[in-house]
DNA sequence: TTCCGTATGTTGGTATACCATCATATCAAG
DNA sequence: CTTGATATGATGGTATACCAACATACGGAA
């Protein structure tokens, strides 16, 4: 671990293919705006946010463990301030905790709040798929179609990370048809905070199988157009990797995971 | 406004009474960890934070006003590292956003994204106010008793950022006695991000009425242990506020409320 | 009058220097 | 062997210096 480096040098095609700017150019053929030139700006900092967020999603940074800044910056190969600066923006999300004493740390996860994660994506993702149901365009649903095709075929190679996006597509497709962007920030930043426990509850057997499964119901809901369907094989989608991951966390010490 | 100084000097005094510490200290009779000496390390920054934040939500900078770091520096009295960590952490709360070629600005709010937070408000508000239902204790309920007693109080002083605070006290006892923290966390995030709209709702008037009368049959419910009857309460609370900020903003210029 | 180029000042991005504090190790006294 | 005091190294907190890029204002030329 000593020996990491995350160097930052010649990243620019890295950034680009994070669609980092997914976020601000719609449909180019709605939007005139998809004219501008958009030089973007890529600061230091955004690569070294992005960098560090991963890094953490990752499990290359494990849960408590201390990051310390002179060494972020040797890593990264940036100054003390971009990587302060970057170590705020995590601290918000809830990525990183500052130690009393001791500076910044990963963050530690407890099952009583993994729990209450789960259940606040149980709220949120029931009403986005309920609502993708009730109004699904053509588009959307091929969309669909096709992430769970790409989903399949990753399914196979048992390749944790590379599930993980695929389910991050599938949700963000049907959050962004019904126009749930901020819930779709929210579960994004809640995901990030349990992705070691999503890592290891897709490391599950069963779950490479059911996990799929499931949301292929509520692919199929969402084709014919079955809210309450939907809701269903949603909350039995969260519950199930909620069950999951509690048999993981919970026999673990009082209140974290390593 | 140019005049506009928040000095952090001798603060300290202030930042005791925003209670920064309530969520390291737990009941003391039941956490042994409550002996710790905990000198809190009240550093720059977290003045700074809280000191522009409440800033921000209070009005005292509008939305899409420019925070320039440097005037900042000054009007705090602190160094632009810390204006800038703080800046940081505010975007990463979305009260604060990032103009390309600009700096940061107070964070503009739409119409649909206000309506995707009362959304969001809805289905963790209703999940909490009945979990609060089913299971709450005596404490709480009197604790409730008291905090819409003070609301009563205040409400016909009709001064909207106690009244606010009022309500924000009600449903923090409402979240934390059912083990809701992180969705509080959500909540409060989302409401500072309507803040403007939420004084704006108050100023109302039928609001001053309408709105403690809801609540207190959200805490009637809880009283008689009925979640459906809190839940359709607390569903009638937040629509209501919905419906009345939508008329405030709708009307405004495409996108934003100034 | 309009247009274009230059100069200048402001702003954010980045790096670095300095300091107080804390943890740890070392060593001496009991 | 244990305890306590001192020294030292590392760490985060804070402030400042420097730079590139942008916006604006000004002035001259067509």
């Amino acid at each position: 671990m000593s020996s990491l480096v995350l160097k930052l040098s010649s990243v620019y095609d890295w950034v680009m293919s994070q669609k980092l700017f997914a976020a601000t150019a719609d449909d180019p053929v709605q939007d005139p705006a998809m004219l501008r030139i958009d030089n973007p700006p890529v600061t230091l900092r955004e690569m070294a946010l992005e960098r560090l967020r991963n890094a953490i999603i990752a499990g290359i940074f494990r849960p408590g463990q201390r990051l310390v800044e002179r060494a972020l910056c040797d890593q990264l190969g940036v100054s003390r301030s971009v990587i302060r600066e970057v170590l705020r923006h995590l601290e918000a999300e809830g990525l990183v905790e500052m130690a009393p004493k001791q500076g910044p740390i990963v963050a530690l996860i407890a099952w009583h709040q993994a729990r209450q994660i789960y259940d606040i994506r149980i709220a949120l993702e029931t009403t986005a798929v309920a609502d993708c149901a009730r109004g699904a365009d053509p588009d959307t649903k091929e969309k669909l179609r096709t992430v769970l095709e790409d989903l399949d075929r990753n399914s196979r190679k048992n390749d944790a990370l590379t599930i993980l996006a695929a389910t991050n597509a599938f949700y963000e497709t049907i959050f962004l048809s019904g126009g749930h962007e901020i819930a779709w920030d929210i579960v994004k930043r809640l995901n990030g905070r349990i992705s070691r426990l999503r890592v290891m509850t897709l490391a599950t057997a069963n779950r490479t199988i059911s996990g799929p499964a499931n949301m292929r119901a509520i692919f199929d809901a969402i084709l014919r157009n079955d809210p309450d369907a939907a809701t269903a094989a949603c909350r039995a989608h969260i519950t199930e990797a909620a069950r999951i991951a509690e048999g993981l966390l919970s026999p673990e010490t009082p209140a974290t995971i390593a």
